[in-house]
DNA sequence: AAATCGGGCAACCGCGCGCAG
DNA sequence: CCTGCGCGCGGTTGCCCGATT
């Protein structure tokens, strides 16, 4: 037996939006708020499901909402923000004011995957496609399990020096995957939206160190280093982001993300000042080796990121 | 001008999580 | 501790519309 409908879905209407629907609950929610879904559809006479609501006002209906194409700032940071995290639409979402989760995901899967695989970049693991190519034919010559007589755990070699072949399909992990567990807490505790001021407290000092360890560089460094770096220098830094203007109604998306996310990029700022890193990166801006991992002559000014 | 194709986007579905009783 | 419920999330579907043949 699976869960009980959350509604009585004979009785529901499915489909488009009518604006006479948009006006009803419009009307609701700036009179009411937006809790108890499941209660609004019948407070506000509408023959929907309490989901259906939520997904509309959230969606399209929401205050301070952006209708407008895509930046190019916002798509460096979703491209950043994915290789970190990889397909956590809300908390990168979080990061672009006027956003929905449901914006950022289409607009990942019509355009930026495409464009990223256009530049010879794998969406999934943002690493260059003919690395992992490379890597695919380093398949064949992997020892069978049997030989070493081990768990599959085995097969990442306890040293790698003694084993570069093998050390390739370690280097496969999906990029964000090289974010262990913990570090990818981290990131997402400074995301939260719902915690405004704590990328700023004393106690959340980011740096790049606490989820950029020894493996995550070597496996892919100037992916995450490099767009992160443009994405907060463009249009002024990390302000860029939260211009707009955050006195959302009824407390929803509300004054939080906008400090959250300036907060959260300048820490990050502050920590490369302190540790050096912006040198760091500014050095691997001028490699003209960036991105491709030294293996293409391409920069990043010529991804042609503008449409 | 009509038919077909493909891209983009809104909406739906199912699942996991957190919380209250 | 267990159970039920509501919410939110990510994946997927299906429709609409412009481009192409």
């Amino acid at each position: 037996m699976g869960r009980p409908p959350c509604c009585d879905k004979a009785n529901v209407k499915k489909g488009p939006w009518t604006a006479e629907e948009d006006a009803k609950l419009l009307a609701y929610t700036s009179n009411h708020g937006t809790g108890n879904w499941t209660s609004v559809p019948q407070r506000a006479g509408l023959k929907r499901c309490g989901k259906s609501c939520r997904l509309r006002y959230t969606n399209y209906l929401r205050p301070n909402l952006k209708h407008e194409n895509f930046t190019q700032e916002e798509e460096e940071l979703i491209v950043t923000l994915h290789a970190m995290l990889g397909s956590r639409w809300s908390l990168i979402a979080n990061q672009l004011p006027g956003r929905t989760d449901n914006d950022v995901k289409n607009y990942w899967n019509t355009k930026l995957s495409k464009k990223l695989r256009q530049r010879g970049i794998d969406p999934i693991t943002h690493r260059p496609i003919a690395d992992l190519m490379q890597s695919i034919g380093t398949l064949s010559i992997r020892p069978p399990p049997s030989a070493a007589g081990a768990s599959s755990s085995s097969y990442l070699p306890v040293n790698p020096a003694a084993a570069p072949g093998l050390q390739l399909l370690h280097d496969d992990m999906p990029y964000h995957a090289a974010l262990n567990h913990h570090q990818q807490q981290q990131v997402i505790t400074l995301l939260d939206a719902d915690a405004p001021g704590a990328a700023a407290s004393p106690d959340h000092q980011l740096k790049w160190s606490d989820f950029l360890d020894a493996a995550a560089l070597e496996a892919a460094p100037q992916v995450v280093l490099g767009q992160y770096h443009e994405a907060a220098v463009a249009g002024g830094g990390a302000h860029a982001y939260g211009d707009t203007d955050s006195t959302a109604a009824n407390g929803v998306g509300g004054d939080g993300e906008d400090s959250a996310a300036s907060a959260f990029i300048d820490a990050m700022l502050d920590s490369d000042k302190e540790m050096g890193v912006d040198q760091l990166i500014a050095d691997l801006l001028a490699d003209p080796a960036y991105y491709y991992g030294g293996s293409s002559s391409s920069s990043k000014s010529e991804l042609g990121w503008g449409c």
